[in-house]
DNA sequence: TTGTAAAAATGACATTTGTCATCTGATTTC
DNA sequence: GAAATCAGATGACAAATGTCATTTTTACAA
């Protein structure tokens, strides 16, 4: 019996996975929740097989929650089960060790071969993620995606520099900075692109 | 038995809801699209009892299809189910005479009961919708969500004014309208707020 | 210890952006 | 037909933004 556990924000896509699953004759699904920090403590407790794990999440993301069960020595495996092929996502998904990525853009008997063939020791991953595109890396530093975070809001320069204790031609030597290295026009284009691409 | 088409451009909760519904005794899945276009002409075809619909859906949105279905006549009574609680999405629903307005965010079960009320007549809104905050209109013309939507993409004023034929000065006229009815402080955080509601 | 590389700051500059008051034609409306 | 309304335009101004060259500080590896 493999024993499973979802993590996914959106109530009726989880509650459907957790019904459905459970129909398997194979699987039990023995947690459920909503957030990346629910998720995380029930999963140090419960142990299940694997987890199927939402990345977009309140409180920390699936990647963060990968992050965190890798550091503590978790056993149990993690799929990643999201919307987004974006390029920053993977990379992250890849460094921090899953066991699959996978796009909610298949059947759900898919989503049950990918769970057995996990189990078995193989790691899964979307076709569609195998090609260049994604493995575009994140050209920003730390920094550099927060400020960019915090200048897609609409923070102005000012506000950035209090908030960071930084000078205000710093900040917009940052900006100038990013700008170039996404071939953008101004911050906000910048803002446009990476978060198309899943790097802020 | 109550007749469902189901439109979802995430494949995975479209599935789901699939399955899940055909289980109901009273209930039968008729038919299925990822795209508005391809929903538009089934529902015509098929004339289901029900519909459920996503509303960010490619080529057409879900909101498109329920305005171009009440246009030609059709009986198939129309369920919104979305993620997004933005005013803007709802404003349109209502305007365009939808049966209900659901969020992804309750149990499959409350789907099917919602289901069913639908049929015997009654309209159908999730609990979250009914208060102010999402009563709030629009506040933009076509002309500014136009403007605005462009200046989101990190267009400068200058491209702005080469795509719709107007003068610099008269963009940035607009955009500094735009940010006053959205008490923003520049023109990125007016497409930030105006985003997350539902506006542009 | 030196060297190298980030991270952060400075200052000077050109451009873009946002604001405001005012003006011109159309189109409605009374 | 006069008045109000609306989409645009203009010009002038201050403030914010983006660019660049140069400097200081810190960190850290050889």
């Amino acid at each position: 019996m493999i024993r499973l556990f979802i993590a996914e924000d959106q109530k009726m896509l989880l509650s459907a996975l957790g019904s459905l699953l459970d129909l398997e004759k194979d699987m039990e699904v023995i947690g459920q929740a909503v957030n990346g920090e629910e998720a995380l403590s029930s999963i140090l407790k419960l142990k299940p097989d694997v987890c199927l794990m939402d990345i977009e999440m309140p409180v920390l993301s699936g990647l963060d929650v990968a992050e965190q069960l890798s550091q503590r020595g978790s056993h149990s495996k993690v799929i990643i089960l999201t919307t987004f092929a974006r390029p920053g996502y993977f990379e992250r998904a890849v460094k921090n060790g899953v066991h699959g990525y996978l796009l909610k853009d298949g059947e759900i008997d898919e989503l049950a071969d990918a769970i057995r063939k996990c189990m078995t020791g193989k790691r899964i991953f979307s076709p569609e993620l195998t090609f260049d595109l994604i493995r575009e890396e994140n050209p920003l530093t730390e920094r550099e995606q927060q400020i960019l975070r915090m200048a897609s809001l609409g923070k102005t320069t000012k506000e950035i520099t209090s908030e960071l204790y930084l000078s205000s031609g710093t900040v917009r030597n940052y900006i100038s900075e990013i700008i170039q290295k996404l071939e953008a026009k101004n911050r906000t284009e910048a803002a446009s692109i990476a978060k198309t691409k899943g790097w802020i």
